[in-house]
DNA sequence: GGAAAGAGGACTATTTTAGTCCTATTTGAA
DNA sequence: TTCAAATAGGACTAAAATAGTCCTCTTTCC
């Protein structure tokens, strides 16, 4: 458990699907055909993206979305936080330790020192590094040729 | 986000309560009336804690709970293994890398990474740990004098 | 034998998450 | 200038996970 969401999920997918494509700009349809998932979640997702900065996007006809900046400079903490908020394994100190209660709460220091952790941890990975693990879909193969295996449906 | 469930956080709560009450054997009830949670929940917990052999129960009459070894040898992950299952952040490789499709799935590099610090932070911390910085509530002073809040509801 | 515990598991309610859809706005092109 | 193809924003619905309750059975002490 700790588990991301499945949104964030995808999120990742669809990012990883801006970073290889970066020449040119892709509508949420486009990615949407291209990973497999809903358009309508799709959408959902790079509107979320779009507010937390990590893609820009263009209205309009024969608009759609790019990275907002290199794949190296998009780290999953990133996206945890834009899709699912502040990364905290406890209730509160979500907002790393700007609680109004701070000085009595001392629910700090030991989770605390476990957020610190983790966020760092997800800090160090970029995009990049995800894209390439970005085999998702496992693939089998069947005398010597892979089987393409269904994503689960979206 | 990230979030433990309120049930793991229920376990860390009972469990610091049986740390601090290592000479004595206290029941479901007992725990329940010492930290303000339901009796069926502290139960519930209880059980799951003691099939992941983090607690020993004693049956019958004048029966309970005792911690199954010491506060410095049970860890966060284990609490929250216990709970909530393998902490892994993706949604394969819970099981620690003993997945069928190994040979060909890549989830594992970035992710896996991130869930080995995930993983050493939570092993890191002990119970020991968790109980010093264990008010949960947040206390507040009026008049120089503390005020206990209530807990949220169980 | 009865009371006070835990064991196990079924069930219900609640909350969270995922997914869909509608309306408004923007932009390019016929 | 009008239409089509996009995004923006948000409301709504459906599905899944989580939390909480309750019942029956077993164990143990008195």
């Amino acid at each position: 458990m700790l588990r991301m969401s499945r949104l964030t999920d995808y999120g990742t997918v669809v990012l990883a699907h801006l970073a290889s494509h970066q020449d040119s700009i892709a509508s949420a349809a486009d990615v949407a055909a291209a990973t497999g998932l809903g358009v309508p979640t799709v959408s959902k997702i790079f509107k979320t993206l779009g507010k937390a900065g990590l893609v820009t996007s263009t209205r309009g006809s024969h608009g759609g979305y790019r990275l907002a900046r290199s794949p190296r400079d998009i780290s999953a903490a990133d996206v945890i936080s834009a899709l699912e908020g502040p990364v905290s394994i406890t209730d509160c100190s979500a907002s790393d330790r700007h609680c109004d209660f701070e000085a009595h709460c001392h629910v700090g220091s030991a989770w605390q020192r476990i957020n610190i952790a983790i966020r760092r941890a997800l800090a160090d990975i970029s995009l990049l590094d995800l894209q390439r693990s970005n085999s998702r879909i496992p693939t089998f193969t069947f005398a010597g040729m892979p089987i393409i295996t269904a994503k689960k449906a979206p």
